[in-house]
RNA sequence: GCCAUUGUGGCGGAACAGGCAGACGCAAGGGACUUAAAAUCCCUCGAAGGAUAACUUCGUAUCGGUUCAAGUCCGAUCAAUGGCACCA
């Protein structure tokens, strides 16, 4: 009789084979066709993993599995994100070396990695916080120094005066300090950045040539955020200085009806009019006030404007020579545009809203709104009034004229901008790794040199904040003060750490020769592997990682270490698994599933297929106990398939339709309605009672990616001994798709009423016939219209 | 607030490109088997009316529109989720 389902002894031994047997190994083979599937490497926590990070990586898994029979030669590498803070509060809290901890983690997350059973490639495993990796991570900042593209600047970071430590937003939400409770201030501080804006239109023109979702590209494309404008010059005056005030406007058209201008709190020029200012106490308060705020909370639409006049200075408009007045206000930020802004109530939201409250004047220039009522924005057209030499033309005409007026005049020029800034590039904190430049009191910074890569981050006892906000480091003396390589004299090294970012900006590359000491790729591996075929991740780092990723890519294109420009030729997402109540899972709210318990109950099979089958690939889906129970019962039916064998058959089961259906479904990452159909065709099978040996090969194979223990463990007992990663993929007779004869609804009075069975391609003549002979529902009733769809639908108008 | 996405039975979801709404699974109810339970197998299963039939009407977040035909397209509204630059 037979032997039941039972999936720890399977799973154990398939295990075993494949990461014993190194079957899924990777080597460069000239005569196969290479598949690069790449998942976002984890970040691995002290929490192992959770179900989540199972589905992330289940549906490359499928592909990769599929690929291989498929004959491709795959490469799916793994490996581990591991610097960053959550490690190394982790490692404070509990007294413990990052390192121990980081180690100890990755340990934890490679054990459940092969308890699923995912056929990454074990011996390509990299670990970001590796001097062996990190050198090259340290070394790509160098080139980037030395091709100018790092350089320091000031800026505002969030700090807490109390604990005396820069805070990451997350940290600091609501303004308050997420440690001890008190106000966060922005403090201003020298930080590395990176200028990922000189790359702003290659990013942008880069995604016409890759295949992202779409959804993924609009997100990027706004976040590059290029606009088309101008830059032009406003003179402000008080007293007896001038000051050339240069402002950024995408609607020049709208100068005629700039009535104020309003400059960000942290402008320079208010500086330079430090005595002219008669209100110079509000203004200091009301910078200080703005120092408080965070960006969002500033540019919030919806919230009330604040601002102050700046009183004792006016500008002049350029093209009326009106004077008017100049403001304050936190809803202009200093990092986009020039930090100052030429303000149209008339016709722009925040601006009108302004101008309302502090009862300025609102001049309207083009025809169309009602100014009493909003603000008119006429982005896609209108008719220029009282604007002088623009009166009566088209806003695109105008904005035109504008810019060239303003070139003729010398005030100002067409400009493109982008809302992206550059990226800033370090933190204050210890699990990082370290910036290899060295600040030397005559040469300036000098990049440590590259053949004392890594430069590796110092053991210390106590990564605790300083009290002056500056990193750990700072702390470690011995490490601190060192030679400058260039003049010999002493000097001192950056004591920040790079964000976590970093390292993922380019460890891609690196598993194509994750040993590799000569480069961080080898040419030879790099030639052959080349791009990643397929990236799969989260939604949430379509904008930074992705972004910034695809930015190094390109800067190491242009020095010659690389020779695609971009680094992914697909991409697509995978949605959330969320907790049975609906909510997001986390350890607060206690509805986090473990892959670990579910392996235990159910196996590894059944955790890969419900995790597949439980929705959308690409939406977030709730966990559910029962629905797992569902895919046991599946998988216990297919095991008993191997016991209803028998070659005779009573009828046809078309395959072929299977077989296309969840091959195209694989492809398109619809995993759900794969499965669906494998639980459709293993009915049918029921329903005939028996199964043939080519038949049930056939369904092993397509099982195959997403139940693979059981597959391989059925497909050897079936087939004497043979192992199914031998076999390759099935394929389908075209032919054997169409239907010779079709049910074709019938509605009457777009109402269905009935079906007709059809021969294929049937005319509708032939289909009315039908309906008239067949049906009665027709009776009493005059035809006055008939739309046929050939092989649809036949919908009747009748009375 | 801004950008993006989503909203379909008791539940998860399906529906190719405007053409039969609810595939597949879960839960529930009924039955078979069993001393019994579990497991397994079979049947029913959007709502209302009707007789448990035939059939009729309603039904894809809400309101409106386009069309012979709308879950799908258009406009408005509401709600939820992801991102908003030092969490990764």
């Amino acid at each position: 009789m037979n032997k039941g389902y039972n999936p720890k002894e399977i799973e154990s031994k398939w295990q075993k084979y494949w990461y014993d047997s190194k079957v899924f190994s990777a080597q460069v083979d000239q005569n196969k066709k290479k598949f690069y599937g790449l998942i976002e490497f984890p970040y691995p926590s002290g929490a192992g993993m959770h179900v989540g990070h199972i589905r992330a990586y289940s549906g490359m898994e499928v592909l990769a599995r599929k690929k291989r029979l498929e004959g491709y030669n795959v490469l799916f590498p793994i490996g581990y994100d591991a610097f960053g803070l959550p490690t190394e509060n982790y490692a404070m809290s509990i007294k413990t070396h990052p390192r121990i901890v980081t180690d100890r983690n990755i340990k934890r997350f490679n054990e459940q990695l092969r308890s699923v059973g995912f056929s990454f490639d074990f011996d390509r495993v990299i670990d970001t916080t590796d001097p062996d990796y990190y050198r090259w991570t340290q070394w790509i900042f160098i080139q980037l120094f030395k091709n100018g593209l790092a350089y320091k600047s000031k800026t505002l970071v969030n700090f807490c005066p109390d604990c005396k430590v820069v805070l990451a937003n997350e940290e600091s939400q609501d303004g308050v300090c997420d440690r001890c409770g008190s106000a966060v201030v922005q403090k201003e501080k020298d930080v590395w950045f990176l200028r990922i804006r000189n790359y702003a239109e290659r990013l942008l023109q880069g995604l016409e040539k890759v295949d992202f979702l779409d959804r993924i590209k609009i997100e990027q494309s706004n976040w590059i955020g290029r606009s088309e404008g101008a830059e032009l010059t406003f003179t402000v005056t008080g007293g007896d200085i001038t000051y050339p005030l240069n402002v950024y406007t995408t609607r020049p058209d709208t100068l005629y009806g700039a009535t104020f201008l309003v400059i960000s709190p942290e402008h320079p020029m208010v500086k330079r009019f430090e005595d002219i200012i008669t209100n110079y106490d509000k203004v200091r308060e009301y910078q200080k006030q703005a120092l408080m705020k965070k960006e969002l909370e500033r540019t919030q639409l919806n919230k009330e404007k604040t601002g102050l006049k700046v009183e004792g200075i006016f500008a002049t408009n350029p093209i009326t020579n009106e004077p008017i007045p100049v403001f304050m206000a936190d809803y202009v930020m200093m990092d986009y545009g020039t930090g100052a802004i030429m303000a149209v109530p008339a016709h722009d939201t925040r601006d009108y809203q302004f101008a309302k409250k502090y009862n300025l004047p609102i001049v309207e220039v083009i025809k169309g709104g009602d100014i009493e009522k909003e603000a008119y924005i006429a982005k896609d057209g209108g008719t220029m009034i009282n604007s002088g030499i623009l009166n009566g033309m088209e806003v695109e005409e105008a904005i035109v004229t504008m810019i060239k007026h303003l070139e003729k005049l010398g005030i100002g020029k067409a400009k493109v901008d982008y809302k992206m800034k550059d990226w800033a590039f370090n933190r204050q904190r210890y699990w990082g790794e370290p910036i290899p430049i060295i600040n030397c009191a005559k040469c300036g910074q000098v990049p440590v040199p590259e053949s004392e890569l890594p430069l590796v981050l110092p053991d210390l006892e106590d990564f605790s904040p300083t009290d002056d906000a500056s990193s750990p480091l700072s702390k470690c003396t011995d490490w601190v003060n060192t030679t400058c390589p260039k003049c010999g004299g002493s000097a001192t090294r950056e004591t920040d750490t790079m964000p976590q970012w970093a390292g993922s900006s380019w460890y891609f590359l690196r598993y194509l020769s994750p040993k590799c000491q000569t480069a961080l790729v080898d040419p030879d591996d790099y030639k052959y592997w080349g791009q990643v075929d397929w990236y799969n991740g989260g939604m949430e780092h379509v904008t930074r990682h992705l972004i910034y990723s695809r930015f190094w890519n390109m800067f190491l294109y242009d020095i010659g270490v690389v020779t695609y420009q971009e680094p992914y030729l697909k991409r697509t997402t995978q949605g959330l698994i969320l907790g049975s109540d609906g909510e997001k899972m986390s350890k607060s709210r206690g509805n986090v599933v473990n892959p670990d318990d579910v392996i235990r109950d159910y196996g590894a099979d059944v955790l890969r297929t419900f995790i597949l089958f439980m929705g959308d690939f690409e939406k977030p889906a709730p966990w559910s106990e029962d629905g797992a129970k569902g895919c046991w019962r599946f998988l216990n039916r297919v095991w008993n398939l191997m016991y209803m064998i028998k070659e005779t058959k009573t009828d046809d089961i078309n395959l072929a339709f299977a077989i296309k259906k969840v091959s195209d479904d694989y492809e398109s990452n619809k995993f759900n309605t794969a499965i669906a159909q494998l639980m459709s065709t293993l009915n049918q099978f029921y329903q005939r009672t028996t199964v043939t040996k080519d038949e049930l090969n056939v369904f092993l194979k397509l099982l195959y990616p997403v139940a693979s223990h059981i597959a391989s463990e059925m497909y050897e007992k079936i087939n004497n001994g043979a192992k199914i990663e031998k076999s390759t993929w099935p394929t389908y007779d075209e032919k054997d798709l169409i239907a010779q004869e079709i049910e074709i609804p019938v509605q009457i009075n777009g109402k269905l009423k009935g079906k007709v069975l059809v021969e294929k391609d049937a005319t509708q003549e032939r289909v009315l016939e039908l309906v008239k002979t067949t049906t009665n529902a027709l009776e009493d009733k005059t035809i006055i219209k008939v739309i046929y769809v050939k092989d649809r639908i036949i919908n009747i108008i009748a009375k």
